[in-house]
DNA sequence: CGCCTTTGACCGGCGC
DNA sequence: GCGCCGGTCAAAGGCG
């Protein structure tokens, strides 16, 4: 039994706005077809996007036990940058896990905002460590830093915990919005605009570069605050954070957000207005 | 009373 | 060796 996505039936329904209200039998058995094909095509896009990346993170896998050969481990560090008040002082991450301020600094590449030092307290053990300041260009977003590995689950048992699923929280003030993230064997970026919108671009030497648009605001209600346009764009967050390592992330990343009906809804959405929209300089009607 | 935050002191790395 | 700076420690105080 073939399922159908609500929002790509939508949105097609809209696209066909000459569409007579009263249409022949046929008409709509033809565009039952059309979209359980399309349907089809979707759930073949999103399977081949779980596979290539879980090919992908084993690769890199692979790559880093080699590396590890011969070099010692690094400590694993990552970087994100969440949104929240400006006018919110408490520097507090809302990730999933639970941390103990230990410290507390002002830096000096940013002195006007202190630098926080958190440590997980939800395991006894946990070597993880986290680092909070605001970013210096836009003081509505937050940097956090965090080194090392947690030896244990998030309090909601996801990979990045409540961090990784805010905009279907309650709580609406830590939006988290992505730098440019760097796939190294791969040369994707993705990034969250201020529209909540995902823009994913594949690299410019790939055969097809071309950049793929998610809209968030069909997951939920997240606020759109004024930003002046520029925490999310990648010019401003890489100013803030160099480069993110997720190479271990990726396939926590692609098993949480495929089973969130809302991101699947909005992946659908952008692939199926990709699929239908008629190429440029040809006529389908 | 226990946990958490705050904050000044302390430590170690690094550059000059 | 000295000073700067980031990171950590630990005592004190607040809060539920």
């Amino acid at each position: 039994m073939i399922s159908y996505c609500p929002v790509a039936l939508e949105i097609l329904m809209n696209m066909d706005a000459h569409t007579p209200t009263k249409r022949k039998v046929d008409d709509l058995q033809q565009d039952l077809l059309r979209l359980r094909k399309e349907n089809e095509a979707l759930r073949f896009l999103l399977q081949a996007m779980t596979t290539k990346c879980n090919t992908l993170e084993q690769l890199i896998r692979e790559k880093n036990i080699e590396r590890h050969d011969q070099f010692p481990v690094a400590q694993k560090t990552t970087q994100f940058l969440v949104r929240t008040d400006s006018k919110d002082n408490t520097l507090i991450v809302k990730d999933g896990y639970q941390w103990r301020k230990y410290g507390q600094k002002v830096t000096k590449d940013n002195p006007s905002s202190p630098r926080a030092y958190f440590k997980c307290s939800l395991a006894p053990r946990c070597p993880v460590k986290k680092k909070v300041q605001r970013c210096m260009v836009d003081k509505s977003v937050l940097v956090a830093t965090y080194e090392g590995e947690h030896n244990h689950d998030a309090i909601n048992g996801s990979p990045l915990g409540q961090f990784c699923c805010s905009s279907s929280t309650a709580d609406h003030n830590n939006n988290i919005i992505f730098n440019p993230i760097n796939f190294p064997s791969h040369g994707i970026s993705a990034t969250i605009n201020n529209n909540d919108v995902i823009n994913i671009a594949s690299p410019s030497n790939s055969s097809r570069p071309v950049p793929i648009t998610l809209d968030l605001t069909l997951s939920g209600s997240m606020s759109n605050q004024e930003n002046n346009g520029s925490a999310g764009s990648p010019q401003n967050s890489s100013s803030c954070a160099p480069n993110i390592n997720c190479e271990s992330r990726i396939e926590d990343y692609v098993a949480y957000l495929t089973k969130d009906h809302n991101f699947t809804q909005a992946l659908a959405a952008a692939v199926a207005s990709s699929i239908t929209r008629p190429p440029a300089g040809t006529e389908n009607q």
